[in-house]
DNA sequence: GTCTATATCGGGATAGAC
DNA sequence: GTCTATCCCGATATAGAC
């Protein structure tokens, strides 16, 4: 993060460190990314300046801008990256696996992401209760696709009798708003019990009482 | 909305209509609390603008700060405004009712809460996910209290073997979880679906899978 | 209560030196 | 790639007439 290299004063330049050179451009890129997923997070998209986000990223202003030509630029790249890591857990529900097992280790997974990117969650909430202006896309073409995939799974796992009957979307509904009600809740639910998923106890009773939730739902348990 | 009187050019003002212009302040207010409900919840506080909301509200802008000294202030309003609805419908978790009947009532309340008042449900959601700066008073006291006190309820049925064992706190954030759903991620669950909870097939069908889907939880079907 | 200016300011974005 | 200085616009809020 800090102590970059005092910047050669001399003037013979590029020689050999032009290598590392944009490596380090890579990570400023990546630090900005971090600290625009923090404060756009907690203050979305207008709530944020790029003053706030240049500072916690350890640059100036104008500088930033040099690497994002725009806020909106640097807002969308921040939801990109977002939505990778939100896609993934998905393929957890693969066809070949037992059903029990399959929805146990997928509902860990999703609060286990609760837990550690909670900001993530947290952007995406905000980006879709706001009619998702910039995602629609990529909801109706790669998300869509994907949950089909995964519906076809669950409807296979019905027709075959492995699990009970019950309407795929709004399983795969529920387990998402169960699991990221803790991260994008995690202030009321907070105020509520006093604890949140980075209490090892409480993090495992959510994981066990979801899976027990969403089993006993299909006839599992 | 439109077609204010002409606003007597007279003189001698002051005589009779004196009790009408205050129930008209009082509609004017309403009107504006409606607007501000609608740009906020899809903007956020920071960006709406008063311009938008008193353009929708039918008046000049300066003419809403004349009702409201400020945009925070008016913001304020609205999220007070919302929270009062928001709390309502916990009441129907009553100890002297049939667990089974109670749950599926409060289910079905919820759900259709967020078919009618889908604006509200989405404001909510921001302020909470935003770290409720404005509202934690209002979570860790009245909200928590209440929720503490149908816990007890959830508790009393366990105890008394009529519902299977579950975390009561887990339950209804389950509940609460899954009902908002529909509401504060529609454009997700349009993306998915192409429906939305204005179609009464729908409607239905997410009222009747989230009943099956919480009983069978706690063991009564 | 409602309107027409207008003061004021934060903040996004650009120019250009180094 | 990074800095300083600056432009510029949108938007909140106020002043004061009617």
């Amino acid at each position: 993060m800090a102590g970059n290299g005092a910047g050669d004063t001399g003037g013979s330049a590029t020689t050999a460190p032009v290598r590392r050179r944009r490596r380090d451009g890579e990570l400023r890129r990546e630090a900005i990314l971090d600290a625009g997923l923090e404060v756009f997070s907690t203050l979305g998209l207008h709530g944020a300046s790029i003053d706030q986000i240049s500072e916690r990223a350890g640059l100036s202003k104008t500088n930033l801008l040099y690497y994002f030509p725009s806020k909106e630029d640097l807002y969308v790249a921040v939801l990109r990256r977002v939505l990778d890591v939100w896609l993934d857990p998905l393929q957890t529900l693969s066809a070949g696996s037992e059903p029990a097992d399959a929805l146990r280790r997928y509902i860990r997974r999703k609060v286990t992401l609760s837990r550690d990117a909670p900001q993530a969650s947290r952007l995406f909430c905000l980006e879709i209760v706001q009619g998702a202006p910039l995602l629609r896309a990529e909801l109706a073409g790669p998300l869509r696709d994907r949950v089909e995939a995964k519906a076809a799974v669950l409807r296979g796992w019905i027709a075959a009798g492995r699990i009970g009957a019950h309407d795929p979307h709004q399983l795969i509904f529920a387990i998402w708003a169960i699991t990221q009600h803790y991260a994008d809740f995690a202030a009321q639910v907070e105020a509520i019990t006093g604890r949140n998923l980075q209490d090892p106890a409480f993090f495992e009773a959510t994981v066990e009482g979801t899976q027990k939730l969403i089993l006993a739902s299909v006839g599992l348990a």
